[in-house]
DNA sequence: TATGAATGAGCCTTCATTCAT
DNA sequence: GATGAATGAAGGCTCATTCAT
């Protein structure tokens, strides 16, 4: 019988395994190693190195946006969902500082990841962004003309890089303590005029 | 005696190259090739495939920031000088579409990069922003509270998203039509209450 | 208690599979699915993958050689018997296409077969060939100073020839058409002078 | 400037180690120990190990089929270029003990050889037998209704299997004294009646 | 300086075999 | 006996780097 938790130990073992040393610079072995099982008993589960590491990817990311989407879905209005979202982001990340390396740092490489088999999953995530966005304009909180595209990549570029900046200043700091800063320029950035 | 030229050289072939495969994908005989020059002599003028690549995102990245800082340097203020900045990060990369692609997706892989050699090239892009922000609170265009750290990060983090958006995207559509969108948002969230 | 069809069900098994793969491409668990079994349970009759080969030969061959014996005894001489056997012989392949595709091209590896385990069974038939021949001469039938081993080997290898080109060229005529020719050819270059 | 002997060097060092211990028993590396190069020389010649073996197959049948060719052309008839055939035949085996390891043994591996990229090198062998039995037959010396498709194959096959018994017999005997007994055999067998 | 053939360490993946259930 | 998940040794192939020319 097939171990079911198998592959989730392989892809919990490879994120830390990734987040350490990098994809490219990840041998099998290190995951298996890491997950204390063989190198072989890998390829019972998955068919490429590749494929754990969008497999990574996917699952985390999907999990991640549907965390946050249940979350938000409390909260009263858009403002109060945008200052949510952003302190969610921050605080996933400071709790799995492993899954933030992977997720900030290694998968940003082209080909295999956005541009590819992950796309869905990233767009999934501008799209929660978006519609909050668009409630918020719905409901006159919002600039009625707010350009939704770009106002989403700039509140997930924004949050991201402050991601990138914590991870790469080996999280010296509290990652959160920014999260209402961060919030509260952008959503003074879209607001509607004279609110 | 050493070619001038030939680092030089080297470096613009790698540019291309990495756009088109990756790093990790390239061989150092493809960045010959496309240098037109034979693998070994790459040798005589870095030490390794991975100097070719800090030493290429050093050094663009130098000229890319003396680049915007003496552009916006004649802007009459702050304001002005975010917006030209903006415009400037869009339309570089609009114009050298491969550097683009090597910045925005390849160059995102940990330790080699903004956490290792090539940090202070980035800082001094933030450091460029800060400045600019700073200036802007002195003269009460900004607010005079603004947390300039974590607006510094957000600006470059909006514009590096659209921006790997668009390569991602495959540059289906204009870069630069977004630069005001992204700077008017960004202004106002940054701008002093009751200006 | 060990299941006395299975090593049976396995060899059958393994016939088929060699004859679609070929032995080295052949793994043990498509052997084992080919058989309806659990890859594990063909270590419990076989102690490795080359035994199954070598059984399966073994097997095959001694059973051949053994009808071939008793089919031709009843031909009333030398030469009947060398014709009815060169019938039987590419009957038995034309029946038996998986057979006769693994004994033909698979077991032509070196080291394993003739040269090793099996080397007695292809002798058997050598020796029953031989038989007739020596039958032959001594019933002045055949020159009687025909050099038998070597005549043995000839026709061995006449047929042995003719079947591997018909299996090479997948079998896209009657093989059994050929059996009178290659009898009749043989039987001239064989016998005794004015006869 | 590529060696040109390296291929050629590959190749020899390849027939000594396919005879030793078998293509599938036979690392790479093995080979290249055996050439005196590093294992990754042999990547600068061949695409794969498979291609090792094809180029090799193809280039001595090609070689041997030609020497064949030219040495029997001499002779003033059919008959005697079968008795030279035969004779050369057994000559080069006993002079390339190696080679005719390899090619007797080794190559009988379905699916890549005779099926596959060699067919043409094995039917330029029975062309050239073809040719010389429709000679023998348009000069009155063979049957004039003699199959030559059949004995085509029946020779080979005959000298094939002569062949194999002496390498699988570890050359124990002159495999060259038995080559004018097999011409005997064969040419009488296919010889016109009342010749 | 320039070349590019040669090197050989390194790694992903396969698969015969084992063994706990 | 039967299973099939797990093992881990093995090997083909790549490619950064070296060095003789």
């Amino acid at each position: 019988m097939p171990d079911p938790d198998k592959p989730q130990q392989i892809i919990e073992a490879a994120i830390r395994v990734f987040a350490r040393t990098g994809y490219y610079n990840s041998r099998v072995s290190d995951i298996a190693r890491e997950a204390g099982i063989a190198a072989g008993t890998i390829y019972l589960y998955f068919k490429t190195k590749d494929e754990i590491l969008v497999t990574l990817f996917r699952q985390k990311m999907a999990q991640w946006v549907g965390y946050l989407r249940a979350e938000i879905a409390g909260e009263p209005d858009a403002v109060a969902k945008i200052r949510r979202l952003v302190r969610l982001h921050f605080a996933v990340l400071e709790r799995y500082p492993d899954l933030a390396e992977v997720v900030q740092v290694e998968l940003r490489q082209g080909q295999k990841f956005f541009r590819g088999a992950s796309a869905q999953e990233v767009s999934a995530y501008f799209e929660l962004i978006g519609s909050v966005l668009a409630e918020g304009i719905a409901a006159g909180r919002f600039r009625h003309d707010l350009p939704v595209k770009i106002a989403t990549k700039m509140l997930f570029g924004a949050m991201d890089q402050l991601a990138t900046s914590w991870v790469l200043g080996k999280r010296g700091y509290r990652l959160a303590d920014s999260a209402d800063e961060v919030a509260t320029i952008f959503l003074k950035g879209v607001a509607r005029d004279g609110v």
